[in-house]
DNA sequence: GAGGCTAATGTCAGCCTCTGACATTTGACA
DNA sequence: TGTCAAATGTCAGAGGCTGACATTAGCCTC
């Protein structure tokens, strides 16, 4: 999935002819007026015979660069992952598996407004995020995807500790934690008025300064 | 979707008339159908025509049973989830939140196979779970309702401790982490061969040893 | 135990998502 | 310009799901 839309992203910087132009305008066509009837009337209220009409394409051809319904609703979120991991990826090998994991996730809101951008206007992105925490069936694909990218950090902290993923359980504990809290943290952004990156960091800050003290085996009744 | 559960459990166990008997031996065959179907040839590969003409009702009825095909893959699960968060409200108050989830779950998998019985073979079920986490839609909504799931420990770990949820984000993280060990010990089961509760316990208890050590701000290399 | 009430089921038409097969158009490139 | 291949369109159809209405079958009363 990372590797599709990094490549399409790839494409899209350095379009070689007339053919994959008018290709990338399509799909960009598609997902903007996707997000804007997403956003306007809501996942389940818009037909894929609404959005092809508008973009003025057959139904077949969304079919051919989306599988289905879903997974242009994730246009954006494929590129923000992306980000993510690479962010990850940057770290210093010295540094700590959940101080990497921070900075890393921290860093990559930063310089998500600059990447999406380039897809759609920065604030039908964020408002189809919103979408997505909303709508029961792209909840449910969301969780997959973190799920699966979650994994897929495991991996990267296990290479960077130098450990087996099959034989050291803690590397996958350490990300399932640690998206836990991001999970929370886009929950709590989600309920939210403040519609910005910046609230984003500040909620995501304010959890992970709370991980120690949540295991602790005894909670003070002030926090 | 646990009290609809819990009142189909309990409706199971008292039945009134004729009728709801009845309703209950179709509710009981539809998931029983479903499930054998399932495990046997795929999620994907199995209509609902097959699985209504070999319970021998209509479709139409299938869908007054359960919402979408989905829900009748779940069926067990709510069960299951139902006697995990009892088993946290029967926790002593003065436990750790941690400790407290810990036994909870570990309580609930010892007495599942009884409650699991009354509605399908516990073969059946343990087979239909690997189902769930190896057909991507299913695993989707299940995340899903695990985070449902989680959100209603959170509530209760907050109640315990006398704390708002909306003000101290404690009770939610604990039990996102603590979310986040289970998960991977489903997948890890999942993968083995192992097809037994006892199994499942194992690997959870192993995995809960860790988060201590996943925490901390350097890993030894040997573990 | 006949008859009325209501819950459960069946039937049917139709919408929406998604797919395979085949025809048509349109860049690309010699 | 003409050939090739990629992109798109058209069409038929399967499968999930719903609303409307008809039919059946427990239940309850007299």
């Amino acid at each position: 999935m990372t590797t599709d839309e990094a490549a399409a992203t790839a494409a899209a910087a350095a379009p070689t002819g007339l053919r994959e132009r008018k290709k990338q305008r399509t799909r960009g066509a598609l997902v903007r007026t996707a997000f804007e009837l997403f956003t306007r009337q809501g996942y389940d209220e818009t037909t894929i015979d609404e959005i092809v009409e508008a973009v003025d394409v057959s139904q077949r051809t969304f079919f051919r660069y989306f599988a289905n319904k879903e997974e242009v609703a994730f246009a954006t979120q494929g590129a923000a992952e992306a980000l993510c991991f690479d962010s990850l990826c940057a770290r210093p090998t010295g540094e700590a598996p959940l101080t990497a994991l921070r900075t890393a996730v921290l860093d990559a809101w930063d310089r998500m407004g600059e990447t999406i951008e380039e897809l759609v206007p920065t604030e039908l992105h964020l408002r189809m995020y919103r979408v997505i925490e909303s709508t029961p069936t792209l909840l449910a694909v969301h969780l997959r995807r973190t799920m699966e990218m979650e994994e897929r950090l495991a991996r990267e902290i296990a290479r960077r500790e130098g450990l087996d993923i099959d034989e050291d359980p803690r590397p996958r504990l350490v990300v399932a934690m640690f998206g836990g809290v991001i999970r929370v943290t886009g929950k709590l952004w989600g309920e939210r008025d403040d519609l910005s990156t910046t609230a984003l960091r500040d909620i995501a800050a304010h959890q992970l300064d709370y991980v120690g003290p949540a295991l602790a085996e005894h909670w003070s009744k002030n926090h």
